[in-house]
DNA sequence: GTGTACCTGCAACCAGCTCGCAAGTACGGT
DNA sequence: ACCGTACTTGCGAGCTGGTTGCAGGTACAC
């Protein structure tokens, strides 16, 4: 799969600083727990879990691997829980999810980059540089008055790897 | 719900040219029973029904109401025959189909300006000036070798009258 | 006209996601 | 530290969008 599919590999040095800032993020675990508070959601065990796999995880992910992995820290955490969760998450702004295609939606830290690419052969998923993004919004909202929000699509074609 | 979802209306006069670019397409009925026909598939009632609706409906549809349009041309045409049809004329190459967010995937014929933006908050389907996705796709070429195929899914936002 | 390979209608099925409900639990109040 | 209540969770049923297997029908080559 993809560049952001696998937690375990990092290879800063191969990558571009657009790529390295589209997996910074503004949120500690500390932090998110502190805005469900401020919303008025209470901070438990399962929460803590999704939370903490989102956090170890960067990029995005759809949300059985997020069960999966939260499962880690919280055994028997249900499925339809991680979708409540993601849902309360977004609400309160720690997440987003953006629709790619076919499969399901993916879940992502709302971070300072906001538009990824994924590829129709291999599935990985890439960040679009955020100065093509900048021309894409810039350019849409003079010409058409349209005000894209690049956190919630995809974009979709085929990465260098597999059109070589 | 959007521009190109009531066929009705036309209004053309309060379009730009890339608009009426975007409702162009370079099929025929025959044409694209030609096409079939070259591809080794038959040309039966309910493709040329689907075509019919679909040459009919300027804009991108999706296949629930694309199949009430058929029907006028063919009653009692099943929707699992509209999305088994919409398949073949997409291995044909007669129509792309987008997905746009959280609904149902929408049909369109293979047209000239392929990227369209899809309002979160009334549905309405506006096209991406062409400028615009060329400089997104060569961009991202340029910069990431990802070869993106604006085809193949829209973009999100609110448009210029809902952000009013 | 005839045969056959393709196509259609139908219903069952599948994936992704949501919802209703009873049991469990965070956390403000005391 | 304890209690009460309102929010959350696990669980399963259910919903939507889409696909598939199959028996019967039909386009089209001959």
């Amino acid at each position: 799969m993809g560049h952001f599919t696998d937690p375990t590999r990092q290879n800063v040095n191969m990558r571009t600083e657009s790529v390295r800032a589209f997996e910074r993020h503004a949120w500690s675990a500390d932090q998110a727990a502190e805005a469900l508070r401020a919303h008025g959601c209470r901070v438990t065990r399962p929460r803590t879990a999704v939370l903490r796999a989102l956090l170890e995880h960067d990029g995005p992910i759809d949300v059985p691997a997020l069960t999966r992995m939260a499962e880690f820290h919280e055994p028997g955490i249900h499925e339809a829980t991680v979708y409540r969760t993601v849902a309360t998450l977004a609400e309160v702004g720690i997440v987003t999810h953006v629709h790619a295609g076919h499969g399901p939606a993916l879940v992502r830290l709302h971070g300072d980059v906001a538009l990824v690419a994924v590829c129709q052969d291999c599935g990985s998923i890439e960040p679009v540089p955020a100065e093509v993004v900048d021309a894409l919004v810039t350019g849409t909202l003079l010409t058409t008055g349209f005000v894209l929000e690049p956190g919630h699509f995809a974009l979709e074609g085929i990465c260098a790897a597999c059109a070589a």
